[in-house]
DNA sequence: TGTATATTTGGCAATATAGCCAAATATACA
DNA sequence: TGTATATTTGGCTATATTGCCAAATATACA
């Protein structure tokens, strides 16, 4: 791994954090608008603490903000233009499944065209 | 984590596979031209089985794929439009680096703004 | 000041990932 | 057919990640 750019690593560390189910979910629900992190915990139903090492990690990777506003503490999305990347995410999950089923007509089954 | 749809795994395992320098590297690569596995290896410069290894995790989240012609196998990217993750990206990298510069300048460094 | 509330941190066990070597596999072609 | 080449797989160790609980911290407010 020695050629490769530290460029890569710096990249790669933003997506690797994207790259959790509960960690997109609070970076979809934060671009709905910003929340705390009890709000965050019950939409999620873990423990506390797994949410806030959850976003520890987003925080680190400069992919949220938070703010202490009151008693709480609120996160929002630094850069929103990161739910972009869920189209062309849909894109190549459509494609998966498209080929699946290619492979499933192979085998005999009697699936209709999309 | 029971919360959470199904549809966040599918998503979170696309960028899981993404978030890996060496796999981020191929991916570029890929984008430019298909490459077989030797080509990839010279230029990342880790072992061949590495390399391999590297591209099935990508193959099995469907963002390459391989075709087999003369003695090699080559690799091409799916759908390219996962390259045009990388635009957001460097804008999350550049505005952590403000931040730093933020935090520095707050500690009595001099620093020219951007 | 004391207490309840919100959040983070430490620590642990389970699991997953990365990278290397050696070995297996596949196959073009002499 | 036999051999060299390209790629994948198995197996191992080291390291990283995840999620929970318990405990620590911070702080608003009675």
């Amino acid at each position: 791994m020695e050629k490769i750019h530290p460029q890569y690593e710096a990249r790669a560390n933003i997506l690797k954090a994207m790259g959790h189910p509960t960690r997109l979910f609070i970076i979809e629900a934060l671009d709905e608008k910003e929340r705390c992190v009890g709000e965050l915990t019950e939409k999620i139903g873990s423990d506390v603490s797994t949410v806030s090492k959850h976003l520890s990690v987003l925080k680190n990777a400069g992919l949220v903000r938070d703010e202490k506003r009151g008693t709480s503490i609120f996160y929002s999305l630094c850069c929103p233009c990161v739910m972009d990347f869920i189209g062309c995410i849909e894109t190549v999950l459509k494609t998966n499944a498209e080929k699946q089923m290619d492979i499933a007509r192979c085998c005999g089954a009697k699936i209709p065209e999309a």
